[in-house]
DNA sequence: CGCCAGGCTTCTA
DNA sequence: TAGAAGCATGGC
């Protein structure tokens, strides 16, 4: 992977400001291995927004970013050095080597079929807490209104930073009540938000450890939360603290696994349950028909 | 309008 | 202890 920064003057319009990008980053990486769509927009993060050129613009840790394809290469528009290094290596994944993981997965013939299909996922490596608070609010919902509850959640409680809007902090949500968050219109996960914020931010629950804990207690810790049952606390496992061997079962998993994998997902899966999900739940998303 | 959504809690038998 | 009902909201 080269990391190289250069100095490209531009201009990027958004919601009518014209926001000056000083700097980029390109990085070398084949399509193949990382495409857009599939990753930023297959159910596995909720504030990536697509530009009509093709290119996406996000928030991660506060740092604003355009993210746009260029042949072989991926450019981090907007971005430094430092901020690459720190936010977006590790957000993108971009030290693991999918290429020889999609290799691995070939071992299996309906594995093998579901990452052809969608070569280009990544599993991004989120911000633990958002990803936790996310998935909560994911529950019994649908991925375009998951959208809308967090675009609002931070427009109404994030900061303001370059482009938008954080994601609002633990301690930031603590301390309001459920008729407070009722801008966000998120029903009865508002009360789960809550008692997650409060866990975390009073210290009740430490995410900092929780990422250091053996995968089992991480699990039984995350479900003390109200709301959190198995799927959301392997969905925040896997998405937010990079525990590959995290697989969340949601309904298209659990129709996948029962019509195609009865014994289980193959041994070529093995430690990284998590990415093989992800290529089995697009692949079941869009092939409805065969799951009944 | 009715059905359903990357589930979980609570109630019931 | 397993299974169903209830849950807010809105996209389709």
């Amino acid at each position: 992977m080269e990391g190289k920064g250069c100095y490209n003057r531009e201009n990027f319009r958004k919601e009518g400001v014209i926001l000056p990008i000083l700097e980029e980053i390109a990085v070398t990486l084949p399509r193949a291995d990382l495409d857009l769509d599939e990753t930023l927009d297959c159910g596995q993060c909720f504030r990536w927004e697509r530009q009509e050129d093709g290119s996406y613009t996000g928030i991660v840790r506060g740092r604003f970013c355009r993210v746009e394809r260029q042949g072989d290469r991926v450019l981090f528009h907007g971005v430094d050095e430092d901020d690459f290094q720190r936010v977006w290596r590790p957000y993108f994944d971009l030290d693991r080597d999918y290429g020889s993981l999609k290799a691995q997965f070939s071992c299996d013939p309906i594995l093998a079929e579901a990452a052809r299909f969608a070569p280009g996922i990544r599993i991004l490596r989120q911000e633990p807490w958002e990803a936790l608070c996310s998935f909560i609010l994911s529950q019994n919902n649908n991925i375009k209104r998951i959208k809308g509850l967090v675009a609002r959640l931070c427009a109404h409680f994030g900061d303001p930073v370059e482009g938008g809007f954080s994601f609002p902090t633990p301690e930031r949500l603590a301390p309001l009540s459920p008729e407070d968050l009722a801008p966000v219109r998120c029903g009865f996960r508002a009360g789960y938000v809550l008692d997650a914020a409060r866990r975390v931010a009073s210290g009740q629950i430490d995410l900092d450890a929780v990422a250091a804990m053996d995968i089992d207690d991480a699990r039984e810790v995350l479900q003390q939360i109200h709301g959190v049952g198995p799927k959301v606390a392997e969905c925040a496992l896997l998405y937010g603290f990079g525990r590959m061997e995290c697989c969340p079962m949601d309904v298209w998993m659990k129709k996948c696994i029962s019509t195609l994998f009865p014994c289980g997902l193959p041994p070529c899966s093995q430690g990284v349950e998590g990415i093989a999900q992800q290529y089995l739940f697009h692949y079941s998303r869009c092939h409805p028909v065969l799951f009944r």
